[in-house]
DNA sequence: TCCCTGCGGGAAAGGGCTTTCACTGCGGTA
DNA sequence: TACCGCAGTGAAAGCCCTTTCCCGCAGGGA
């Protein structure tokens, strides 16, 4: 590879002078010297070491970026948002995939901090696990004492910037909307129960039911991972524990649409038979059939507030920005079928007539 | 940030001592020293900088990967492999999102290369376009002059190692199946003209209607983005255009479920009324109502063996791995709701009957 | 004419790390 | 006893840039 150095020998000049020139220093240099310096780097297709650069400007100005998986709609989106501002301001972003390992959380927020990022995104849930978390603030607090800045998105372990979508309340609106049309036997699709959103979308969901006096029994919830298949094989596990659920909440809308894959499978018609209702309204939700009835979560604003705090003003007091769930009604939710108000004998008295 | 003198100052050793414990160099070190290092490490949580390092170190070890964009499906599955390959070599991934804009590609192979990659991966559709093809294989030969690894997926351009998905067999797949059911008006979504990818894929589609002794009319085509939205309206505009045909072929699953989305909003049932197929085979083919007739392409599998190339022995001749298209039967075809080959006038009196 | 100013350019000092090389003791061989 | 070799450590030379500092020189004011 070409160095500085001999681009400079080429072109008859000194290091410095190169230097200048090519990153368009406001020193003055003369037309010829930066006209020989342009042409050396052109023949050499000279082009500058990244790390020796970044070494040599103690310049940070990179943004680290830690997420669960940045293929998975969700995470897409929001990065989405995240890249946006980043790119308006010239900075470069560094991804990275923790596939929700915490171990793996870790390794990342090190090696980005040796990767002198100016900043330092975590999305994702954050995970009920008191060990790591106290580790996961250690590392951030070190990192945030040499200067570095921190925003997570939808975990509340940090104590620093935090944008946080209002996933009780998206909770709640789910569960209210079944209870406004009639469904008693709601099974819930849950993601993993070591995730905070898993249980604060639950809670929401509890208080929704709450408020018409009911509970929801654990038998009723089955946790699997947060994605399509996730959501097919914990929906097969709830009906054949309970064929008579009339609706089924899916925490996300990957989830969903694996509950749909399987209840078309069992040839239960939704909504007639069973309602179905997601969760962060991602685009292909439109896009199924029945297109999904679910909350959406404004997730490339999510994205774009997280990097504003990070790349703004700093400020004494941490900010945290709750940001409004909303249900969107679409075709997957109906009337219950059949209240099943009447006590289960009554029903069987029903299905012999 | 605490640098390496730090530690060392703090250990009471040398930097070089430091570094050597740190890194567990091949240099014996006494238990005590070590233990020292260690503790002063862990008192103030150094973190090496990565940029030094790279700089002292003349190991090149991460790979530049160039993608349209990673969270389209398409190519988050050829990351997927990618990424499994590279991990099991311990190697770390830039990853890149060019979103089709040639310009930038060309900007981020000087970047990559000014981070010192050790190879440079070039996923997703080359362009029909001279000037950037020639630019670009100039860089790459700059880059590979100086060592560096170069692979690319699914484009021609390159002279090097590629892994070439077989998109013109996969266009005559559809096509052929189309003809067998005895389809007629056959319209297509096509992609960008500009990509090699629209253009191989239609090539094999006209290769099969060819066989029938049949050709494909440019105004049986429409061109849009690479998207769902660009399928939705390609779909529209066909469908407008000429309203009697029969059957839809999307040159990727993106497009195929813009295209049903319209079906559907036109109430155009199908496969009675009109049969559609798409191409990829993304996860979410299967999802769609009803689960999407398409063309697999091995994507993951596409990833695995770029990666392997590059990072494998090089060689003199450069390799070329044609990976086979294969037919996804699923529910989107079927047979010709009613043959056109009678003339339209025949139809009419059909209709009047 | 002399001095000061300011412009254009180069020398050199880092930036944080790795690694070679040289040095000090030590046990072991002739 | 004299010497060789080696384990364990540190000094210092890079890796490739950026940027400060300094120098020479030409032009303008006194």
């Amino acid at each position: 590879m070409a160095t500085l150095s001999d681009v400079a020998r080429r072109a008859g000049v000194s290091p410095a002078t190169a230097s200048r020139v090519i990153n368009g220093s406001s020193k003055p240099v003369t037309d010829e010297l930066r006209e020989r310096v342009l042409a050396a780097v052109a023949e050499l297709q000279y082009v500058p070491n990244a790390h020796a650069q970044l070494l040599a400007r103690s310049h940070r100005s990179a943004v680290g970026v830690i997420v669960h998986d940045v293929s998975d709609p969700y995470f897409a989106e929001i990065t989405r948002g995240l890249q946006r501002v980043a790119t308006d301001q010239g900075r470069l972003l560094m991804i990275c995939n923790s596939y929700r390992d915490p171990d793996r959380e870790l390794e990342y927020v090190e090696l980005l901090r040796g990767h002198q990022v100016a900043a330092l995104i975590l999305a994702g849930s954050g995970y009920h696990d008191e060990a790591f978390t106290r580790q996961l603030n250690e590392k951030l607090a070190a990192y945030e004492a040499t200067g570095g800045r921190v925003a997570v998105i939808g975990r509340h372990e940090h104590s620093g910037d935090a944008v946080m979508p209002d996933n009780r309340t998206g909770g709640y609106l789910a569960g209210r909307e079944l209870c406004e049309l009639g469904h008693r036997a709601i099974g819930v699709v849950a993601g993993p129960r070591i995730l905070t959103t898993t249980t604060d979308r639950l809670a929401g969901l509890r208080q929704a039911l709450g408020e018409q006096g009911r509970d929801l029994p654990e038998r009723r919830i089955r946790y699997a991972e947060f994605d399509r298949d996730g959501g097919a094989e914990a929906t097969a596990r709830l009906l054949d524990a309970d064929p008579e659920l009339t609706a089924i909440v899916a925490l996300n809308d990957s989830m969903a649409i694996g509950a749909l894959a399987t209840l078309r499978a069992r040839s239960l018609p939704v909504p007639q038979r069973v309602s179905v209702i997601g969760f962060d309204d991602m685009p292909i939700a439109r896009d199924v059939t029945p297109p999904l009835t679910t909350v959406r979560l404004p997730l490339v604003d999510m994205g774009v507030r997280a990097m504003s705090l990070v790349l703004g003003a700093e400020t004494l007091s941490p900010r945290v920005e709750l940001l409004p769930a909303e249900l969107i009604r679409r075709d997957t939710t109906g009337p219950a079928a059949r209240s099943p108000r009447p006590a289960p004998r009554a029903r069987r008295a029903d299905t012999a007539s």
